[in-house]
DNA sequence: CATAATTAGTATGTATGCTTACTATTTATC
DNA sequence: GATAAATAGTAAGCATACATACTAATTATG
């Protein structure tokens, strides 16, 4: 039984190199964030007084594990937590005026380096790439 | 900026619901096993007596990684490790009984489960995925 | 053949990523 | 309006995943 051409084993390998090309890029730049700790920066932006758990939603990741995230950016100083007035369970989260700059200088960076994840596939093959995969996500049956 | 159609997105998400389907399945089933533990078990039953830093290039991972892994499944009592005579600094790997068994009663589940990572996509379209990201893998230029 | 460079594995530290259990608070329900 | 159910966030625990540094052993090189 060979792993290697199931889809299991492949969506690992092709994620283990997106993830390598982003600390890559990161590093080579100067910078010290991982590429979830840009999402949620991201999300962040376009979306001001977003709280945990809805951060969490957006970017599909658990609420333990985005709590971890955003401590760590707020210890960068790239984010403030907020209680929540009206609900005092939640933070309201912000961006710092460092974590809007940063987050200005990354996007460009972060733009040109997709395109570096799938170097060897033509422009066609890399949309009809992107195309499946967001297929293959959406509403499964289960 | 949305990130929602970029590559890197869209392969940490697959890659979710890829480790999802395993360890949903693996739980239906009553198994213990996470699909890195079976990666490592299924290359050491073709393999009899690789060490470590094989099959860690093998399923490509690093050997800090792997050595927490195979550790795992010694404990487990799935993997036995003795020192190599020949190189004294190296563990020869092998499969205990109950690994091969286990291994057997397994194979079959993670085949079927393949196809249930893609499930709204056609045969074809699995196929053209497949065939895109093994491409997207081979010999990056950097 | 002595020493340098390499290699196998471990240890440590950081960062996901998820589960379960917990507290505090809010919302639903009777 | 009291109580039950749900929700936000944290805590603890386990398992990757990788970088760096370390020890022990092997191989390359002069």
């Amino acid at each position: 039984m060979d792993l290697s051409n199931l889809p299991g084993h492949l969506i690992r390998k092709l994620h283990q190199q997106s993830t390598s090309v982003f600390q890559d890029r990161m590093k080579a730049g100067g910078f010290d964030l991982t590429s979830v700790q840009f999402a949620a920066l991201n999300t962040l932006d376009t979306n001001e007084g977003l709280d945990q758990a809805t951060v969490a939603q957006r970017i599909a990741y658990d609420r333990a594990t985005i709590g971890a995230v955003i401590k760590r950016l707020e210890q960068k100083g790239l984010v403030v937590r907020r209680r929540d007035q009206a609900d005092r369970r939640a933070f309201k989260l912000e961006l710092t005026e460092q974590g809007k700059a940063l987050l200005e200088e990354l996007r460009p960076i972060v733009l040109t380096l997709q395109a570096d994840i799938l170097p060897t596939l033509s422009e066609l093959e890399q949309a009809t790439l992107l195309e499946l995969m967001a297929k293959a996500l959406k509403s499964k049956a289960v």
